[in-house]
DNA sequence: GTAAGACATGAACCTGGCTTCAGGTCAAGG
DNA sequence: CCTTGACCTGAAGCCAGGTTCATGTCTTAC
């Protein structure tokens, strides 16, 4: 089953502009063309899936079209293709980490301007030592201070 | 206690450069001059662990600015700031799902090479339907997809 | 046959978030 | 004194990742 650009557009919600770009960039290095018009098969929608995946995981555009010309060279590129995700598996998985240290703080936040607006100021706030912090406000704090 | 700039990019991390472009953009409102040198204090201190949550939360410099003025206003912007917060605090965890997903994608894709370097090519992979997959890369896969 | 709508192109433009540059002030040390 | 090193400024530059623009081609529908 093969797609034209704007159905793929509507398919992925990525605007044909940006689906054109990624082709200019050399991501589809198999993409096929009907008197010059683009046709998506399943190979192009699985890559747009792996550039998303790729581009969240802190990948520059560059990089991922090496990715895709090692997949255009087939069998022999498999071990380069598992290292580049286990590089990537590994950034992201650092980087939930530093997520879940934001989240911390957003936490904390959150329950200080709570308790500054119930106050009317922050006078007692500021002089709150941590150990006397609910329990749960305090996890987030130390977490997030860490 | 107060800190040159030198001092404060050492304890941060930060680039002096960036720390003068976050001041130019009115990210320290309140900060302290002696004879033209910025003297950093506790309050920019924390106001710069603030940004970098807030930046990775995915808000722009400009409303981080914004948020600054509303500190420097006192105790009337109490609820805009909590407000605010609460709202990153969605959005960040949000992303944590979303990133969730892609570590997922990545799991899967590492198994998936490791497979294809063993067998020496796609095919076997290319047939196996998700069911026969191991139960933990099953998992990953079908979050990945979904 | 002609107008609309989806497709194509290359080149220029835009945005955010810095970084670099050219030039200047000032305090301390040799 | 004069050099070094840390600070200052405004303006310009840079990069990634798109987006927009001016034009042009093809198909289909009236």
């Amino acid at each position: 089953m093969k797609y034209t650009i704007g159905q793929v557009a509507e398919m992925t919600g990525l605007p044909i502009s940006t689906l054109r770009y990624y082709d200019r960039e050399g991501l589809f290095p198999n993409m096929e063309r009907c008197s010059g018009i683009r046709k998506f098969g399943e190979q192009e929608i699985e890559a747009i899936r792996v550039i998303e995946c790729l581009k969240k995981s802190g990948l520059e555009i560059k990089q991922i079209k090496r990715f895709m010309a090692w997949c255009a060279q087939g069998a022999q590129t498999y071990s380069m293709r598992k290292a580049l995700f286990e590089e990537r598996r590994a950034i992201v998985q650092a980087e939930i980490e530093r997520m879940n240290r934001v989240l911390d703080m957003l936490t904390f936040k959150c329950w200080y301007y709570e308790q500054a607006g119930r106050d009317g100021n922050e006078d007692r706030l500021r002089r709150l030592p941590p150990e006397q912090m609910p329990e749960e406000i305090r996890r987030a704090y130390e977490n997030a201070h860490a």
